[in-house]
DNA sequence: GCCAACGTTGGC
DNA sequence: GCCAACGTTGGC
């Protein structure tokens, strides 16, 4: 067995990333398969998208429109350069692919009202765009939104 | 190194 | 479409 293809020896870190649907939704990442996720310009969006590894669990949210948590994917490539920067500037991608979408999406709104996201960065850190989740949160995610992996 | 100005995100 | 919040930039 490879090293590559044997399973981590780690469980999966899980994280939550943002997108506006109209620019891309989960349905498109469903189509697609798998996809780039470039653009972030933020330092701490940037060095979490460093953190993250292959397998690990991405909690998808539509933001501005549908609000909601409605699927799941996985990280599909580590961090390599952002070819849509500039070449002077130090920016990160991972790709991703999708796993399930959601049979219920959980809106925002629900979110706020359940005590155990309370402390979820989507709410304490609401312009983050790649925040990690505890299991504990991913879990209760999934709870609301009646999705099993 | 501070902080005001600016630009962007994202909820409403 | 507005605007509050906040991350980033740039002048000093």
């Amino acid at each position: 067995m490879t090293r590559k293809k044997s399973a981590p020896a780690t469980a999966p870190q899980r994280w939550l990333v943002k997108s506006e649907p109209s620019v891309y939704a989960f349905a498109a990442l469903v189509r697609d398969k798998k996809t780039r996720w470039d653009g972030v310009r933020n330092f701490e969006a940037r060095n979490n998208l460093r953190a993250m590894k292959q397998g690990d669990l991405l909690l998808y949210y539509h933001s501005n429109e549908g609000k909601a948590v409605v699927g799941i994917a996985t990280v599909a490539r580590e961090a390599y350069p952002d070819p849509s920067a500039p070449a002077d500037e130090d920016w990160s991608v991972v790709d991703v692919a999708a796993v399930k979408a959601f049979t219920l999406p959980v809106t925002l709104e629900t979110i706020k009202k359940t005590p155990a996201l309370a402390k979820l960065g989507l709410v304490t850190r609401p312009r983050l765009s790649v925040m990690k989740v505890t299991p504990a949160e991913f879990d209760a995610l999934l709870a609301l939104g009646k999705t099993t992996l």
